[in-house]
DNA sequence: TTCAACTACTTAGCGATACCATGTACCAGT
DNA sequence: ACTGGTACATGGTATCGCTAAGTAGTTGAA
């Protein structure tokens, strides 16, 4: 999707883990490959690890080490409380953010 | 607004920018209070004016040096054709990006 | 058994962008 | 002379996503 892509992710992409993350626990590969499927095609492996251990030292996110079937063991991730919390602020950030971009596609002032 | 803001506002301000510009041109100063009396409150002037040079350099945004009745000359910036370009890839951006937001929001996997 | 392919996580270095702080400069009113 | 509003510029910092490479375990085909 390019650079204009990488650029508007940043911020938001930690919101979307965290949405994805809302009642639904969930590691990392799997996470990439769920963000894959929504179309977030080019999103790196990297990049998600990255963030994750970054919500982690947070304290949004707890983590639980389980076995895999088919590789080494799995870091899986489920939202606590402070977690929601942060996701509230997010979702109230980007609709401040998403309301405004509206209007200014709208030619509003 | 805060971090999370500043985080969100990494792509999406040029975009801003740039439709505020859009037969409507304006020099710094201008752009900076427009940007804050649509709530944007917290927009550093300094952000503002190097992101105006980088447009530039960039070929976005044509420049003329008007003077002023009240202060240093003016540089008022108006939108050209690759600027217009540009516009229209960051609403395509914006758009897919904000169409998965929303179906997160929704509850949508 | 060796090798490729998939699963799963990690990390060092880079580039882009917004912020902070400060500075320059011009003008008006007190 | 001083304050405050107008107008632009810049050097240093932090954050975040990307690139590229590596480590490790499992499975199945050659």
């Amino acid at each position: 999707m390019g650079k204009q892509m990488t650029e508007m992710l940043k911020g938001t992409l930690e919101g979307i883990v965290l949405a994805l993350l809302t009642g639904n626990p969930a590691y990392g590969y799997e996470i990439t490959t769920l963000l894959r499927g929504q179309g977030f095609t080019e999103i790196a492996e990297g990049t998600v690890y990255a963030l994750l251990v970054r919500i982690e030292q947070k304290g949004l996110v707890d983590v639980e080490k389980r076995p895999s079937e088919k590789g080494p063991p799995r870091k899986v991730y489920s939202l606590n409380e402070q977690g929601e919390k942060e996701l509230d602020e997010f979702w109230n950030t980007w609709s401040f953010l998403s309301e405004r971009l509206e209007q200014l596609r709208k030619g509003g002032k």
